[in-house]
RNA sequence: CGGGGAGUGGCUCAGCUUGGCUAGAGCGCUGCGUUCGGGACGCAGAGGUCGCAGGUUCAAAUCCUGUCUCCCCGACCA
């Protein structure tokens, strides 16, 4: 490709409206425009990097037994109706009425079109196991989408979705698909790791995220120091905390439970500062109801946070939000902000204590009565930990000095760039994915699913690739692998020199971009920084005059280039091509 | 959805408080000349009716109302 006749708007200023470097990259660099909120054009230059992302992906799942398919973006409402994903993702699908009134949504995922697909077509265990994956446009209303294509209402997605006749075959499909990921992410070069997840939406039993740490990352991840534990903040467990011998004596000399006037002093914060407390000695008292009205109390210390994805599952109670004002009301007696654990277990349907709670000598929580707090409230004293409907579960989120198996843990921020999941049959045993097995009885197949983000890719590659000049691409994902720079264009010894390295190379197969452009000298370095092509080939009056040119990497500092003769320069370039594709995906990553 | 900010040539922004001459700058773009290995310089140009709709006024980019769009913070941090 020649750059004269190819389309890369680069620019100088930095867009308003991009906050992180590959956002700001990706659009100063050419690679993308935006057209509305969460929607960007891939232009020439970005579509490439996308095409190279997406064929990794591709192979990859060829290689570990994907089969593609192409289903409809376009998908009948009436199908989410049938696995009640209608409402679960009521908020965040894009949805429209059809001239014959029918309700269509463009699909935020494909897990019922597929499984009607088993339905229809699979019908015995000879067929299974079955993995059919797509790669394509999928939409979501996201509340706020931001960071360029890394939140974006449409974005490209590989998802593949896998059936079987037994756990063992869905354990098995789960991890090869863990290591294609493992691979797909070595080849595209980018830093990530694999940790626990929460399954969410999706449902299911297993599930693990790939991560591209990053510090505009959304998700924060926690890890062991000895890097033997991962998960997402949601999901990551902490350690009981230790046991006080002394528990049991220390609060034998807690005196009686003393009510505290603090008017209009509800938060945390306030209430320490008016009592001269610390938040670790406070409880915090929350409230949550379900759809039906059924209220769970979360009892959390004072400087934790309490973790919704933890909590829902021990409650039992479906989906839970914070209760509206006039619950917490009839619930504590008190306006919001005063709320204590104290006889909840008889007001409501499920009164869950964090253990660090339960581990408290006594503390200072809200009194169910407006603008009161009380002090020396002794847990299992003044309020039970035990009972039908009390448990003491950890239901809290990690935080800097917990540990986890005796492991400091270790936070940071990462990019979800791949999920994988273990289904189940909740999609299955509603639309009827059924076969007959060795035995002629009918079984609900199994299945497990499997998503990558490829515009995240190209966007988590940048966040760990780049200097104050630039992009500096895996050479994977990369536009092209070599650029070759004409410095003189318009010196025709210069020109003819440059044009025949570039030929040579496009007859050997590499991806070469030649700088044909009549400009000067500085504005194509400049450029060639920002788009970040991996492999640069100077040639210019000063080299050609000597029948040489110079080779550089992106990535290394200009004094490192090396002087070849022109000749040889394709050559090198070759070698160099080979190198950098070497470098990548040789470390080996451990999966479970 | 709640709070905040912003919409002025292709891009980044000034002007608006205290309405008033042909609406400005830098970058980019076109032409000519000088330059020519790290985003050159000079000269000459093209390009906006100030998001949209209404209103106030002799007069509106500027004041008022409505509306649309975009961005930031939050949205189940008590």
């Amino acid at each position: 490709m020649k750059w004269s006749a190819f389309l890369i708007p680069t620019v100088k200023e930095v867009p308003a409206d991009a906050e992180i470097p590959s956002h700001q990259l990706m659009i100063r660099s050419g690679m993308i425009r935006k057209l509305a909120s969460g929607t960007y054009t891939y232009m020439p230059l970005g579509w490439r990097s996308l095409r190279k992302a997406m064929e990794i992906v591709r192979q990859e799942m060829d290689a570990h037994g994907g089969l593609e398919v192409s289903m409809p973006i376009l998908q009948p409402m009436e199908l989410w109706s049938q696995t009640g994903r209608d409402v679960a993702f009521e908020e965040i699908m894009c949805s429209f009425k059809d001239r014959h009134g029918r309700m269509n949504v463009l699909a935020p995922t494909a897990e019922e079109v597929v499984t009607s697909i088993a339905a229809g077509e699979v019908n015995s265990y000879k067929q299974l196991p079955i993995n059919l994956y797509q790669i394509g446009s999928k939409f979501r209303d996201e509340f706020r989408p931001r960071f360029g294509v890394l939140r974006s209402r449409e974005f490209l997605m590989k998802d593949a979705y896998s059936f079987h006749a037994t756990l063992e075959s869905l354990d098995e499909t789960y991890r090869l698909m863990s290591k294609a990921y493992c691979r797909i992410f070595d080849r595209c070069g980018v830093d990530y790791v694999v940790v626990e997840a929460d399954s969410g939406a999706m449902g299911g039993s297993g599930s693990q995220e790939f991560m591209v740490t990053c510090s505009a990352g959304e998700d924060v991840i926690v890890r062991t120091a000895d890097g033997s534990y991962g998960a997402n903040l949601e999901k990551a467990p902490v350690d009981l905390p230790d046991v006080d011998k002394e528990l049991e004596t220390k609060r034998i000399g807690v005196g009686a439970m003393e009510e505290v006037s603090t008017p209009n002093v509800g938060t945390i914060e306030d209430v320490c500062a008016f009592l001269k407390t610390k938040p670790a000695e406070m409880m915090k008292t929350l409230i949550y109801a379900n759809a039906d009205g059924a209220v769970v109390v979360a009892v959390v210390r004072g400087d934790h946070e309490l973790n919704e994805f933890k909590l829902t599952p021990i409650a039992g109670l479906g989906e839970l939000e914070l209760a509206d004002e006039a619950t917490i009301v009839k619930v504590s007696g008190a306006k919001v902000g005063f709320a204590g654990p104290m006889g909840m277990a008889e007001k409501v349907n499920k009164v869950v204590i964090d253990h660090a709670v339960a581990a408290m000598v006594s503390g200072v929580t809200g009194a169910n009565k407006s603008d009161a707090h009380v002090k020396n409230v002794v847990p299992g004293r003044d309020f039970a930990l035990s009972g039908d409907k009390v448990v003491v579960a950890d239901i809290r989120n990690a935080m800097e000095g917990d540990t986890y198996k005796g492991q400091a843990l270790q936070f940071s921020r990462g990019i979800e760039v791949g999920h994988v999941f273990k289904l189940g049959t909740k999609y299955s045993a509603k639309l009827g994915a059924k076969f007959l097995d060795e035995n002629g009885a009918e079984q609900v197949c199994i299945m497990g699913c499997y998503g990558i983000g490829v515009n995240r890719i190209l966007a988590a590659a940048i966040e760990g690739g780049y200097d104050e000049n630039g992009i500096v691409w895996p050479i994977s994902i990369a536009p092209f692998e070599v650029l070759v720079t004409s410095v003189n264009q318009d010196d025709d010894a210069v020109a003819g020199a440059a044009e025949k390295i570039y030929e040579q190379l496009r007859a050997a197969g590499v991806d070469v971009l030649l700088d044909d452009r009549v400009m000067r000298g500085g504005v194509k370095f400049k450029d060639a920084d920002l788009i970040g092509v991996p492999i640069r080939i100077t040639v210019g009056k000063r080299g050609v005059d000597n029948g040489e040119v110079e080779i550089k990497l992106r990535r290394d500092d200009r004094d490192k280039s090396e002087n070849v003769t022109i000749d040889k320069a394709a050559d090198r370039a070759r070698e160099l091509v080979t190198m950098l594709y070497g470098e990548l995906g040789r470390e080996s990553r451990r999966i479970d």
